[in-house]
DNA sequence: CGCTTTTGACCAGCGC
DNA sequence: GCGCTGGTCAAAAGCG
């Protein structure tokens, strides 16, 4: 869509317009400027290195048919006047040298646009061989495998957080999730129309069709509570997607929506203030913890598929574990997108460790690479989801807050949380698995490889955290569950959440 | 009065 | 098939 729109801007400032301006050169200065900024605000990361490749080319083309249409220009002239000579003679020689330098200059702008394109392009490319060269390190285990992206890396690509929500979110599309939650959830998305989150909108103008003729389980009369149940829980309203995948879209679906993070927090409050507003919805007694695990979902927008369990741990009743699944399909207040963003990166970085390796090894190698995800992604012996946990209750020091839970009942290597992905693997022949696995390998790792190396993403989402943690323990009286916030302008944004098994 | 919380019932998956 | 467990529902109660 985007790239088609771009290369229809070029065709429109280097052909057809060129055409144009020759009957009208003060309307060809004036088109002209006024198509310069499309073209200066293309934004060549927006898309794949074919896709650049595709612009290159139309730039290209672009040119051919500039010359094209300046020849057709001068001949226009040249025949013209040799017909009929005329007392214009003067007015002709202006016309053909301002066309000269109308040429010259669309010349210049087409030598500019191919200047930078070639940088962009080699940039991409030098990024990518980056990224190659650190994933390779990182999947050989190398102790050394942080690998520190350029802080600038990220600038003018897609936001990692964006791809993340993508891969967090639960629902089917044409790219990831084929085949999801039920016929009422479609029903309760209609409804929450919300305008915001573009990974939301972008995955529902591809997974209608899909969806609608893939959903097994049984519909819910209640569209919101349905809705959620199915798609983000994973819940047993969904079970055959869940346990008996039947084609390569659902088994590549299925990692995608089980993934969930677990924060560990200190905090005396009931819950931590995450910027969101959750409505109880159900208390439960777990096994193997007098603590009752609380159930939450998010109220901020109707049909939000976003549900948190909060517990107490039993070994240590300071401390509160609080697991998020699902993506907000709504926008966001600024002290709820820390969160979101947090658990939308832990997520893809679990999501992604896991999705790209061919075996548990590699990815734990993945994470055993990155000295702070090592430990962070784990995940209880009786957790059926693969569970990232963020620990915050081991150090103050931000950078040191991932940390694997105390509790002896997890493990450190995140596969242990992803059966599904071992069973599915080539070494269980399923090819066409895996070929839907390198479909979205690179764009998870990508995402994975910036988040964990990027220190400054780490800085930062151990400061989110710690923030959220450190407001709510200083009993600012917003639990997150009462007391509406102004939902201000926000960008979309993902929030996994967290549980405790 | 409207919203939230509480809580017992219900449902589905899973293991034995 | 049965019981256990996790997760959700929904009516009733509570609260501002």
């Amino acid at each position: 869509m985007e790239k088609q729109q771009q290369r229809r801007e070029l065709a429109l400032l280097h052909s057809g317009d060129f055409l144009r301006r020759n009957s009208d050169h003060r309307m060809m200065e004036n088109s002209i400027n006024r198509d310069k900024p499309p073209i200066q605000e293309m934004d060549f990361f927006s898309s794949n290195n074919n896709q650049l490749h595709d612009q290159e080319r139309k730039i290209e083309s672009s040119t051919l048919v500039l010359d094209s249409g300046v020849n057709i220009g001068l001949n226009l002239h040249t025949s013209c006047s040799g017909i009929s000579r005329t007392a214009n003679d003067d007015k002709s020689h202006t016309e053909l040298s301002e066309l000269k330098g109308e040429l010259q200059r669309l010349h210049e702008e087409n030598r500019k646009l191919r200047n930078m394109l070639d940088q962009t392009t080699k940039s991409y490319n030098d990024l990518q061989s980056q990224l190659l060269l650190a994933m390779q390190k990182l999947a050989h285990g190398s102790p050394q495998g942080q690998v520190n992206l350029k802080a600038g890396a990220f600038n003018g690509m897609p936001s990692p957080l964006m791809l993340a929500q993508q891969f967090m979110d639960p629902r089917p599309s044409a790219a990831l999730n084929v085949n999801e939650p039920s016929v009422s959830d479609d029903k309760t998305r209609e409804l929450s129309a919300s305008p915001a989150n573009t990974a939301e909108v972008i995955s529902k103008e591809l997974d209608h069709p899909l969806t609608k003729n893939n959903i097994p389980g049984k519909q819910v009369s209640n569209s919101e509570d349905g809705a959620e149940t199915s798609q983000s829980w994973g819940s047993p309203k969904s079970p055959k997607l869940d346990h008996q995948p039947k084609n390569d879209e659902q088994v590549s679906e299925v990692p995608f929506r089980k993934a969930r993070v677990s924060v560990r927090a200190r905090s005396e409050a009931p819950l931590i203030s995450d910027g969101c507003q959750w409505r109880k919805y159900g208390q439960k007694m777990a096994k193997g913890n007098p603590c009752p695990r609380a159930y939450y979902r998010c109220t901020m927008a109707v049909g939000c598929p976003v549900r948190k369990q909060v517990q107490r741990c039993a070994e240590d009743r300071t401390i509160l574990i609080t697991t998020y699944e699902g993506n907000h399909n709504h926008p966001l207040p600024p002290a709820a997108t820390a969160m979101a963003n947090t658990t939308s990166a832990a997520a893809a970085m679990l999501l992604s460790g896991s999705s790209t390796s061919k075996d548990g090894l590699t990815s734990s190698g993945f994470f055993h690479s990155v000295p702070f995800a090592s430990t962070m992604a784990t995940l209880s012996a009786s957790a059926p989801f693969p569970t990232i946990t963020l620990d915050l209750t081991q150090s103050p020091n931000p950078m040191q807050f991932l940390r694997g839970p105390s509790s002896s009942s997890t493990f450190p290597l995140p596969l242990h949380g992803y059966p599904q992905l071992l069973r599915y693997g080539p070494a269980a022949g399923m090819p066409n698995n895996m070929q839907l696995g390198q479909r979205h390998a690179s764009m998870v790792e990508t995402v994975t490889a910036a988040i964990t190396s990027d220190p400054n993403f780490t800085a930062a989402l151990a400061a989110a955290i710690s923030t959220i943690i450190g407001s709510n323990n200083g009993n600012n009286g917003n639990n997150g569950t009462s007391g509406k916030q102004p939902g201000s302008p926000q960008l979309p944004q993902s929030c996994t959440t967290f549980s405790t098994n």
